[in-house]
DNA sequence: CAGTGAGCGAGCTTCCGCTTGACTT
């Protein structure tokens, strides 16, 4: 039996290191938390100095087992977990769990998984710092008081189920409060002047630096530069520079694997895993930029080797977030000779991402030159500006450019171009002058990665939440993330040529979203209850202030309990004080009284989501009327004439084989429904206009579509089928699909294999179908 | 993919951070 047992946190890492030891270590790990807070309720003892109840979860009881024996067996217990708050926090949890002896037990912490760090570091072992563990029990009582009474007051006064905490609340705020600065946001239009001058390879651009308002003022502009004479005023070269991007934190290769690659933000950190478990990267949960020596020699080596000296240059980076812990490496490929890996094709694209972002981050700045030429106009006081840039040196930029949130305007103005030769006093050569109405953009909404960018600038959530935060705020149905189809935009444009102006009006598609996070209706009405009532836990800063107080705790400046205290207190009485006070929030909005009847028309938040309602609730001969809001649609932005569209649909389209067909719309657009079949509307049919005979036709479509993919139904039960699918033959059986495997052969497979794979897949029906049974 | 929408009540839900698998279309 090995002398020694070391643990860390994460199994990987286990493996390396017990690779750098030797036989007289036992490298294992704890998988993160091995202990935490019980769910119940009585977690935390509020009239006992809040003290904590622990337990080790069911999926951990076997990890805590195993290393209880090692433990016992051992000589000396290293503790080798992270070196931050949660990390210190681990080893208290291990130390008190596994019966650990003082004298028996050593702390060590490395921020590199090299040999020599962890050499070094066995060298140099500690004890537990307590102040540091106590930072982390008032991080966690703290988000366990708030979440725990917060949810339910939610549950009382909105929706069962719904939840609210520190991090995620925040989240949903930022959404919900961008929608409405959208909402509200007043679009300018202005007229922006182009000029294209020369001809050929010799044409270049220039632009007037201020727009017209006024399409008069505009084209009094192009009137006036008619005959016009127009010459270079003045030449000005200037050398420019850039430099490269630090390498990848978790939040930036969120960022850049989204806008480069697409990925959602829990692909990203799917992918990331596999590349770390195969060894190719880092660590990939990190909020540090620095790199270890031994990663500066490699990279320095590879872009030697690769480019030469001149294109190496060394470079350390300081975190900009004053959240940061550090405790590992920025996020590098494991070995910088690697310039590409086995794997499929989404973890080769993200570890060459992450390969070129750690090289560049060692490379020399790009330098350019950058020529901007003032181009007088003999009949205006104004000047075009003109400017071109040469590349002199690419430098980093030979292996990678950042990109940018915002793509649009890169290509709007195309100034990057290069400029003819020119000199001072040249006259130029007008091609064509144009005056281009342009107009002023709300702010962008939401992309995951740029939310998780946002959340980090504020200092809220760590590298290992955001994902799962971005989760949570979809699955409570807060915020959706969608796909919007814009709307059509009429603009005026003006061109001069060949001394003549003329006009037109041009089309183009504005407001068109993907991928982008939209706060829905509960997520709205929750975001507002939780802003009147819970102001200072919905603050922007209120995580910042409290991490100051955790950073005072670990500094041994300040008590914990006494913390949590003087927070809880007026907490908790605004809590009680809501429960008592507060009224049940619907987000209801009135959008006026119906156009016949004069009945008074609302929208709130019902049981089963937004709803229209027209007429009131105890007018006890006339029923109200009401009718479900549609995906896109909601309460703050919905118009009276949109309200009273709603009631034309469902509609009855006529009767077939006995049965009625009705149209309506649902979540994936319009349908018709007929018993217990849906069909889909094919495009460009108005749901409001369907006649008999076409539902008719698209009903026998559908299902002559349907039987070729039929392949075979089993007699002992016609709800077991195979059919042909997208991705080859499956069976349906009822409710469920299920996968063939490998070893049937699709063609000769009997009922009893249906049944016994229904069974494996579980005979449950179906989530929602689980959930309506358990009503029932 | 519908329809529903009062109020009561039993018994349920819920936080953030640290880790991997075990799942399916």
């Amino acid at each position: 039996m090995a002398k020694n047992l070391l643990i860390v946190e994460s199994p990987a890492k286990a493996k390396t290191i017990e690779g750098y030891l030797g036989k007289d270590f036992t490298v294992k790990s704890s998988y993160g938390h091995i202990r935490d807070l019980v769910k119940s309720e009585d977690a935390i003892d509020i009239a006992n100095n809040f003290q904590q109840k622990y337990e080790v979860p069911a999926d951990k009881k076997q990890v805590v087992s195993e290393l209880k024996k090692l433990a016992k067996e051992a000589e000396t217990v290293w503790l080798a977990s992270d070196e931050d708050r949660e990390g210190e926090a681990i080893s208290w949890h291990l130390f008190d769990t596994l019966n650990l002896k003082e004298d028996k037990t050593k702390r060590i912490v490395f921020h590199e998984i090299t040999k020599p760090a962890i050499l070094k570091a066995i060298d140099n072992p500690r004890t537990i710092d307590y102040n540091l563990v106590n930072a982390q029990q008032a991080r966690r009582v703290l988000d366990r008081l708030v979440g725990f009474e917060l949810s339910p007051v939610l549950w009382k006064k909105v929706k069962p189920s719904l939840s609210a905490g520190r991090v995620q609340s925040v989240a949903v705020r930022l959404i919900v409060e961008r929608e409405r600065e959208i909402n509200k946001f007043q679009t300018e239009a202005a007229f922006k002047i182009v000029a294209i001058f020369g001809k050929g390879k010799n044409a270049f651009k220039a632009e007037l630096p201020q727009r017209f308002a006024q399409q008069a003022d505009a084209e009094k502009f192009l009137q006036d530069c008619i005959g016009a004479d127009f010459t270079v005023d003045s030449l000005e070269t200037k050398p420019a520079k850039r430099s490269p991007a630090a390498p990848f934190t978790t939040s930036t290769l969120q960022q850049e694997a989204s806008r480069k690659l697409g990925y959602s933000v829990s692909r990203t950190m799917s992918l990331a895993q596999r590349l770390y478990e195969s060894g190719n990267i880092t660590y990939m949960r990190t909020d540090s930029v620095n790199l270890s020596d031994m990663a500066l020699n490699a990279a320095a080596q590879e872009i030697r080797s690769a480019y030469g000296e001149q294109y190496h240059q060394q470079r350390k980076y300081k975190t900009k977030s004053a959240s940061a812990q550090e405790a590992h490496e920025a996020i590098r490929p494991t070995y910088f000779d690697r310039h590409t890996i086995d794997g499929d094709n989404a973890e080769k694209r993200l570890y060459e991402l992450i390969w070129k972002r750690a090289i560049a981050s060692q490379m020399s700045e790009a330098q350019f030159e950058k020529t901007t030429a003032k181009i007088g106009i003999s009949t205006r006081n104004e000047d075009l500006i003109a400017s071109g840039e040469v590349m002199k040196f690419d430098g980093f930029l030979k292996v990678y450019l950042e990109s940018n949130d915002d793509e649009e305007d890169n290509q709007q103005d195309g100034d990057n171009a290069m400029l003819p030769p020119l000199q001072k006093g040249q006259q130029l050569d007008l091609q064509e002058l144009s005056a281009t109405e342009r107009f002023s953009r709300p702010p962008a909404r939401y992309t995951e990665a740029s939310l998780v960018k946002k959340l980090e600038e504020l200092g809220i959530g760590r590298p290992s939440t955001y994902a799962p935060t971005i989760s949570t705020i979809q699955n409570r149905g807060y915020v959706v993330k969608e796909d919007r189809d814009g709307k059509a935009r009429n603009y005026r444009v003006l061109t001069l040529k060949e001394g003549s102006i003329s006009k037109q009006e041009k089309s183009e598609n504005t407001g068109a979203e993907r991928g982008k996070l939209f706060p829905t209706d509960i997520g709205a009405v929750v975001n507002d209850f939780l802003v009147q009532h819970f102001n200072g836990i919905v603050d922007f800063n209120f995580t910042a202030s409290v991490e100051k107080q955790f950073d005072e705790i670990a500094q041994g400046m300040k008590e914990w309990t006494d913390m949590i205290r003087k927070f809880y207190a007026p907490f908790h009485k605004d809590v009680e004080n809501t429960i008592e006070t507060a009224d049940k929030a619907r987000g209801e909005r009135e959008l006026g009284v119906h156009p016949e009847s004069g009945k008074k028309i609302s929208v709130r938040i019902g049981r089963y989501g937004p709803f229209v309602q027209v007429g009131d609730n105890d007018d006890a001969d006339n029923k109200p009327l009401y009718a479900s809001l549609r995906t896109g649609q909601s309460i703050e932005t919905i118009s009276l004439e949109e309200a009273l569209e709603l009631f034309k649909l469902p509609k009855k389209v006529g009767v077939f084989e006995d049965k009625e067909m009705t149209v309506a719309i649902g979540k994936f657009g319009p349908y018709i429904r007929h018993s217990s079949a849906f069909y889909s509307l094919p495009k460009g049919i108005d749901p409001l206009d369907v006649s008999t005979e076409q539902a008719i036709e698209i009903i026998n479509e559908k299902r002559k579509k349907d039987a070729e993919k039929l392949i075979k139904v089993f007699d002992e039960d016609p709800e077991a089928k195979i059919l042909n699918g997208r991705w080859g033959p499956y069976i349906e059986y009822g409710k469920q699909n299920i996968k063939i495997p490998k070893d049937k052969d699709p063609n000769t497979i009997t009922f009893e294999d249906v049944k016994a794979l229904a069974g494996e897949a579980g005979k449950e029906p179906k989530k929602g179908a689980k959930k309506f049974a358990k009503k029932k």
